[in-house]
DNA sequence: ACATAGTTTTAGAGATACCTAAATTTGTGC
DNA sequence: GCACAAATTTAGGTATCTCTAAAACTATGT
């Protein structure tokens, strides 16, 4: 069966809307889609006859072991792309996603192929999310947010949730990206400060930034 | 006015065939792009609407002026593609017609400029065809058809007509590709015999190929 | 000049994916 | 246990792009 451009978009974002393992409504993907909850439940119609996802009326949609497949390669595509326009094509992290998100559809599988090799076979994207591997196979992501951590700390950033291009702007003017070291000097009730290894600055983060950065401590 | 898959599609192919400045029959179209004439006709009504087309009833389509920009737009998009794919991707000059014939119709302005400058603004693709500037002007494509020299002649191929990918095999398999210098030995009424001279071995090469090759005569 | 073969257009229908509006179901609060 | 608000589905409609079959037009040969 072959998907169509549509269904692998609805696949994805179930698979992201239930990371958590629980069903999804109907209402959440319509938000995430930015359709109409009719559309919604057309579709999932479609993707049940097709048996990549159960869905129960009335109670929400889960992913079938061949719908969670088709969703990975379509995230596999979608990663590698970022990774491959940040690294070999210079983009900016916050601006990978939107070119991604229309590319992913239609790379060949040879595409995926060659860049994932150029790329050295990476386990992570820009953003530090896990790149499933051609088996399907989400590498770890072991690291706690950073929210919390408690002062004093030094720690490495390992991934932001890039879910809100805002932060990801804020945060590269700041000079954090993956990889950069930071000590967390003082936590308050609705913001902390770190020092960035880097520049030797200190920067004042507030809760709507901290809690999308996840590290390692040192 | 939004350009949409399928009319960026027909107005690429009406380029094509109408390089020698003539009007092009619909069933032209239709065998081109593997519809019925029946289908073009109706996408033909839509893009005269759009004034992309100037249609005359049973009389032919020629490209408005607006419509030629579209479509070397387009062609801009897939050659810098091909180009980028084989010299950045490695891949084989038969296979990257396929994949930017994808791609052509999803990637940003920013995609564009990007590979453009990574690759040094390239004026031809990996088949020697010219790559329209982001103003429209295409680079001059001077080269005779190796079938119309003489020989003795040293030649060294500028541009093959990479419509027939089992054309383009073969001539990669024995060592020719753009830029590769021969030498023609014999001229007979269908085939030609030439030295090349990367690998100091001769080839026959029938007629069908012959008159794909287009060449700088040295 | 006109029949006719071939080309092109019109007419009507199917698939995909979306919409709005109306009906149905769920589950909570009383 | 029932009314009601919220969530979800059904019903019916739009737009895009394609198809087949039938009608209309063109151009050619006699």
């Amino acid at each position: 069966m072959n998907l169509t451009h549509s269904m692998q978009d609805y696949l994805k974002t179930i698979f992201m809307l239930t990371a958590d393992h629980t069903r999804v409504p109907t209402t959440r993907i319509a938000q995430t889609l930015n359709v109409q909850p009719a559309s919604v439940t057309s579709m999932i119609k479609k993707l049940a006859d097709c048996q990549l996802v159960d869905h129960q009326s009335y109670h929400g949609v889960a992913l079938t072991e061949s719908g969670r497949t088709a969703a990975l390669e379509m995230i596999r595509h979608h990663r590698l792309l970022e990774t491959y326009l940040s690294t070999a094509l210079g983009y900016d992290w916050a601006d990978v996603h939107e070119e991604a998100d229309r590319l992913e559809h239609y790379i060949s599988e040879e595409f995926e192929d060659r860049i994932a090799s150029l790329l050295g076979n990476p386990l992570y994207d820009p953003h530090g999310d896990p790149i499933p591997g051609r088996d399907g196979v989400l590498p770890p992501t072991p690291w706690p947010c950073l929210l919390d951590v408690p002062a004093p700390a030094t720690v490495t950033i390992r991934r932001v949730d890039s879910s809100q291009r805002d932060a990801l702007v804020f945060l590269s003017s700041k000079g954090i990206t993956i990889g950069t070291t930071c000590t967390v000097l003082k936590t308050a009730s609705s913001y902390i400060m770190i020092d960035v290894s880097s520049t030797h600055k200190t920067v004042r983060l507030p809760n709507a930034i901290v809690q999308r950065l996840f590290v390692d401590q040192i």
